[in-house]
DNA sequence: TTTT
DNA sequence: TTTT
């Protein structure tokens, strides 16, 4: 009865965070940038805005972000719009707005015929998790559309 | 390292049709509408045109549209583009593109204050599957942000 | 080089807020209610926690939120994750999040060929504006594929 | 009341082919290969399929489409699924579906810091067209949020 | 504060 | 036909 999707192409302000649960799981944090170019309707000039974007990862998805990611790394994500409460040391309330992520995607394969170092921020391109594997399980080996 | 995803809200356009595989798990195959409303650069007039998308449904999944859905229900549905190739009776290759859903969710709830009948198509909200349960397993409860 | 998209469906907490700019735009806000069910993982209960989210709509699609959407109706929005810095009066830093508006669809509309009453919610099934009026534009009545 | 988007991050397997209408609008076509890896469950093998969509550019996003890509290049788009019904030399009923660009986003980009050669197969970042611009049009310098 |  |  209700969607709440994000879906975020950006790169990496700084490396990945890592914590870990007294379960032994695992929770990765990154800030990911997106930027909007616009046309400023007073100057006319072209400018850009840039958005800052909390992205928390759990489970497996948390150790390949841990693993293949880094400061400056392509990334698209898919997830969810999560605001917590928190209090303030002085008892007021506050809010922090995260994306709880679902789904990652490497990006910054190098296209055919490009002979770059290979230095590469991926060391491979695993994805998925605990909770991303669903969008593989349809069985393809056996549907008669 | 890619993304496949479509994501539709529409209306069935029948009654959806279920058939089962030889293991006992559940195929539904549902045409959904779409439409969009245009300006005819021509004419100037505003036009409607109507795209059909057959939706195919896997397992729980397809136990919930079986289930749950009917001619004329309003679903929104997310899923990936397959195209698959076939043999027509004259040997030439026939290609069909569907979209193989990963999530469905019911739509058409009513507003407080509508106090309408209720031969509601709607028996319950249950949506989810093996195929998308993993959105929700996200572990809210000791998740210390 | 950037995606920063929200996909969301849910019902209006409260009946928008309407405000206009100097210039005279109008600015529509509304709080929109998602909700997930998740088994909990000790009691293995099912819970649900709603997500509450504030949208914002421009231009003309500010109107249409006024004209076509109340409190309980059920929408489809496309927009933008922002987060604004703005100062408490104790002068400390505060941030808020907001969906920017891009796309708004009116939900639960009977499917053609229902011929229910009409004291329905919405008088029409106008969405778009300024900013998603892009999605229609394509030139389908010229396009050779 | 309704929404019809696919979501695509994939390679070009070839060049875009251009073509221009009487009027002079250019149409860019393009190739795009997506892959999923799942699990057979015969084998237990990790086996991937590769999905192969037809993605057509109108106007001047379909400039940007011949400007900056190649095959090879990784690209996000946003359209519309469209599937048009056409008659084979024996008068027999084809369909063929494909998706109409409404957004385009190049990948691979460098992160910023990065002081790589710029032999890049990306001379700007453009994006956008008459079809996409409707994103950025948001009045961010007067949002009193 | 919505919806089911 | 791409990419890893």
């Amino acid at each position: 009865m209700s969607v709440n999707k994000a879906i975020l192409v950006g790169n990496l302000g700084a490396d990945p965070e890592i914590r870990y649960m007294p379960s032994g799981d695992a929770i990765a944090s990154i800030r990911l940038a997106t930027t909007d170019r616009y046309r400023d309707k007073q100057s006319g000039e072209m400018k850009e805005i840039t958005e800052w974007h909390r992205v928390s990862f759990f489970g497996r998805l948390a150790e390949v972000v841990k693993e293949y990611t880094r400061k400056g790394s392509q990334v698209y994500v898919e997830g969810k719009i999560r605001t917590r409460k928190w209090q303030a040391q002085d008892g007021s309330d506050r809010y922090s707005t995260e994306i709880a992520a679902l789904t990652l995607q490497l990006l910054g394969g190098r296209p055919s015929g490009d002979r770059g170092d290979s230095r590469n921020e991926r060391g491979s391109q695993q994805t998925g998790s605990r909770h991303s594997m669903g969008e593989n399980e349809i069985p393809d080996d056996d549907i008669p559309f």
